[in-house]
DNA sequence: CATAACCTTTGAGTTAAGTTTAAGGTCAAG
DNA sequence: CTTGACCTTAAACTTAACTCAAAGGTTATG
């Protein structure tokens, strides 16, 4: 099949399968005498897998360590050791937002509860000096960003629609 | 406060602090006669607005979107509605992480169910074909990926590490 | 044989979320 | 009055994961 072929069957663009290719995800790959590329049928899985992975927050350089060349032989130790990290990283961002979540209602059950006394403006500022001493506790200051399993976890956004 | 005593509560960068001002996420500033930025002590918390929000899932977009309508009337009193949507957007990421645990889950117990009667490579053919009949049904071909909140959700990435 | 629809490569551009660098002004201490 | 810590700006650089453009070769169709 060529890349338009596959290209089409996948849903990706021809330039992102090649892409891949580049960067050494995609290795099931042969040339006709044209230079065109030609894949397997096998193609198709690969390239599902690699979005599948990387909807589940791989990086590219992590399914690239991952990938076997020989789909059929892939080391299935290191894959579920690397996919029960990643379920770990998501229970520490769940518990983490359950926080946040938990912060915010207790935030505005606060408010409701604002004496009939005071007005709107005290109120205010009685409110905001609760969360900044929450805050300054449980979240700020380097100790713990998420980061439960590898370096960095910062990316994982809606693209600011 | 000065840019490095604010740089040191909040755990963040001066360059980074400088930059969420450019981008517009922080507001809250002044100038010295000097030229030099003078922070109020909200200013913390704004930054830990942001941080937090961030480690929500929010891009800096998104956050801007949200922030000013949210603590200029932090003062005012459009402040539970603010909180509401606010708990309503964390209740959205929630359901994504949920939705993207569901499917690794699922996969690992998949590749642990692994009859004892077969050999590696047929398990591996028996996961992935489970795995493409899934994408093909969820994931592939632009349909529907998450956004529960907004548009694309493609960011969440260990750094390969 | 023309022409559209494929395919090729190389190299540059894009976006997000910053960091780094260069070149300089300000301030407190000794 | 010099040294070092701090602050300023503008602009360039970084990384991931791509996309796009240019310039050209190939193939199927009328």
């Amino acid at each position: 099949m060529n890349i338009g072929e596959l290209a089409k069957r996948t849903g990706l663009s021809s330039s992102r399968i090649r892409f891949y290719e580049r960067a050494g995800l995609l290795t099931t790959v042969d040339r006709g005498p044209n230079g065109y590329r030609t894949y397997p049928p096998q193609a198709v899985l690969v390239l599902t897998l690699i979005t599948t992975a990387q909807n589940a927050g791989f990086s590219l350089e992590e399914i690239r360590r991952l990938l076997p060349s020989d789909l059929e032989r892939w080391q299935h130790d290191g894959l579920l050791e690397a996919l029960r990290r990643k379920v770990a990283d998501i229970e520490a961002l769940e518990a983490r937002l359950a926080e946040n979540k938990a912060q915010l209602v207790s935030l505005i059950a606060d408010i409701e509860a604002k004496p009939d006394d005071i007005d709107c403006a005290t109120n205010a500022r009685r409110v905001l000096s609760r969360v900044v001493g929450q805050e300054t506790e449980s979240h700020l200051e380097g100790a713990g960003d998420i980061k439960p399993t590898g370096k960095a976890s910062r990316r994982w956004q809606t693209k600011a629609g």
